[in-house]
DNA sequence: CCGGATATTAGACAAAGTCCAGATTGCCGT
DNA sequence: ACGGCAATCTGGACTTTGTCTAATATCCGG
């Protein structure tokens, strides 16, 4: 299992394999995300791929996370009111959100184990299961 | 286990058993979530608090569910990201959410087990676990 | 009734996100 | 190279949710 070297050239192709054309903006976004593999908000997308000089709009960022989401290359994690966080990790897993500093980290989905849960309403198929472990530093 | 029928009147008990003041504003805020049982956000307490005629500010409805989530008497459910729901119902339990219509409605925590949780950093204590089915209509 | 504490208010403000009409880009056939 | 043409990007106006503040109103003990 080999960690795998996410550079901006890699991105290109990430993008293709998941139907979206490859654009200079785009790449930088994914680059931003998958290099870092941490859960960002718009808003510090923005300002990553914008560090050097202003390269990117807001509008284009929002339409690409956006993209990013339809296309499943990324996944949202909704767990602070104020902002939705951006996820490279597509794959089952949970999340540890400590409320105080708004650290948000995985929790890997392999020996978590949840049962009991009732029927479906009928027709209705689940799009997913979130679980989010609410912590905070000890009183 | 006789249903609870929640008055106005029977309000203001329930206001000063979690060291709130009883107010007219707050009496009024906390019919409309107890007398529903349902998911409102503060848009919605607004809207029915002042259906007759204008009575509480939107300054007012704020503060006031700020007020309430802080003594215990309602919760958050962060689960839209547009908006955050607040729930009369404080007993631990979990939520199923239909991601087309909006509408969220409770899963009850007796039968659901949530196992393979693997430990908490140092010096943390759980707040909470907030476990989220999406569910969308069939293809 | 007085005085202070508590609560409410209008409206200005801030932050996240959406929308649109115009400009840019990259590509294709000629 | 050139003229379309579709896809993409952009600034900036706009909307929505929520916060803040300074002034006012209400409540309550003495
Ligand atoms: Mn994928
Ligand atoms: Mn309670
Ligand atoms: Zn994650
Ligand atoms: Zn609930």
């Amino acid at each position: 299992m080999t960690r795998m070297h996410y550079t901006r050239d890699n991105m290109a192709g990430l993008l293709r394999s998941h139907e979206i054309n490859p654009t200079h903006q785009r790449i930088e976004i994914a680059h931003a995300l998958f290099s870092r593999q941490e859960h960002l908000s718009a808003d510090q997308v923005m300002a990553i791929v914008n560090t050097r000089h202003s390269e990117t709009s807001k509008a284009t960022v929002y339409n690409t996370l956006k993209l990013f989401l339809e296309k499943g290359l990324v996944r949202e994690v909704i767990v602070d009111p104020s902002k939705v966080f951006f996820d490279p990790n597509t794959s089952p897993h949970h999340h540890l959100y400590e409320v105080d500093s708004g650290k948000l980290s995985d929790i890997d989905a392999e020996h978590v184990q949840i049962s009991g849960l009732p029927p479906l309403p009928a027709g209705m198929v689940t799009e997913g299961i979130d679980l989010i472990v609410r912590v905070r530093r000890k009183a």
